[in-house]
DNA sequence: ATATTTCTAGAATAATATTCTATTAAACAG
DNA sequence: CTGTTTAATAGAATATTATTCTAGAAATAT
């Protein structure tokens, strides 16, 4: 890592242009040289700073998986009860994917392509890092009977799983907007779906 | 459309090879000509059956996605209560998943990948066709006032994002394997939240 | 001020998708 | 059957695109 300014300021250019450019055209249909077009970079540049184009890909999804961890964490944080937890997430999701809709479109267009070990490790850290605090939560509501026990590995999915397929739909059908009260609605079936 | 049986032939033993490989390799790393060798085909007989990289891989996607509704509709028009609907659809995507793991781990693998414009027709397509049976009754349960009447574009969420997170994590951390009760449990939970 | 390291540009190369041409096999008409 | 037409195959030729390389410019350190 490089600790000069304008090496940070170059790889943020680089990458905000594959972003836009990315979201625009689709992964396959974008060249290293329309990259070097819109950021107004030569090829030399690009490969000085990320080695290749899919590294390039990477370090963008992970820019964006910290953008939307590191809040979440911090809303999860400050809760106490069940129903503030389940509100708490579902409404950082879908308030987070409409104020940063490319980052969120960008996520899903990339997500499960190809990714490499390296990647997965990252990813992982990340998860690891940003939601043992949620996880924790959860662990302990289910102790002590406010929420229905179930194994670990259901709770993610019960919970992030109808978040996910709704801001799908929101960000691929163009559907006009979300309005407010869904993330209440949404968070009180995910309630009554898990207490106990 | 040829109507010669050869020619189907070969257009699935290429689909099975390429989705063989593609699993294996990742979509970015596997060339044509690797196809070729696994298929055991030639180059231009490909782009006679396929005409392009991509438009073969649309045809998988394509041919995955419909050998998952068309048993779906097939068992949610045998259910009658709310829970029965629930508990049709939970199992049916979570032994789906299991008893055809390439096709799932394929369309997990592709899915949001730079759909061009013919392929979202055609998805939309076979998913009116086949969805149009569980979306009647939903609606026929809500106005009956058995389950919770949210707006329409909720409904999906809240039913499918389970159950797509879930066997997300299975596929792809290869979880040693689902036991058989998650499935009433999944069922259950979204049958909770959805009751009115 | 000079040396050293990082960065940039763009041409040269390598990897890969696609097209083209010739040839072979299958369906079909008489 | 036999000739004719259409579909399918193979593999070489071409085009496209990612990546590497080389030389030099800019920034930083000594």
């Amino acid at each position: 890592m490089s600790t000069r300014p304008k090496t940070a300021q170059r790889r943020e250019q680089i990458m905000l242009a594959t972003l836009d450019i990315l979201l625009e055209q689709g992964v396959e249909n974008t060249r290293i040289e329309d990259i070097c077009l819109r950021a107004g970079v030569s090829v030399g540049s690009i490969y000085h700073h990320f080695g290749s184009k899919k590294a390039l890909a990477d370090a963008l999804y992970l820019e964006a998986l910290e953008r939307y961890l590191k809040p979440l964490d911090q809303a999860v944080s400050k809760v106490q009860t069940p129903p503030e937890f389940f509100k708490a997430v579902v409404s950082h999701h879908i308030n987070w994917v409409r104020d940063n809709r490319s980052w969120a479109r960008y996520m899903l267009l990339i997500r499960r392509h190809d990714r490499s070990a390296e990647l997965e490790e990252k990813v992982a850290q990340l998860n690891g890092q940003y939601l043992k605090g949620a996880f924790d939560l959860l662990k302990r509501y289910a102790d002590g009977g406010q929420i229905r026990k179930l194994p670990r590995y259901l709770y993610a999915p019960m919970i992030m799983g109808p978040c996910q397929e709704l801001v799908r739909q929101y960000l691929e059908n163009r559907r006009g907007s979300l309005p407010d009260d869904v993330i209440d609605t949404v968070a009180d079936v995910i309630w009554r779906g898990l207490k106990s």
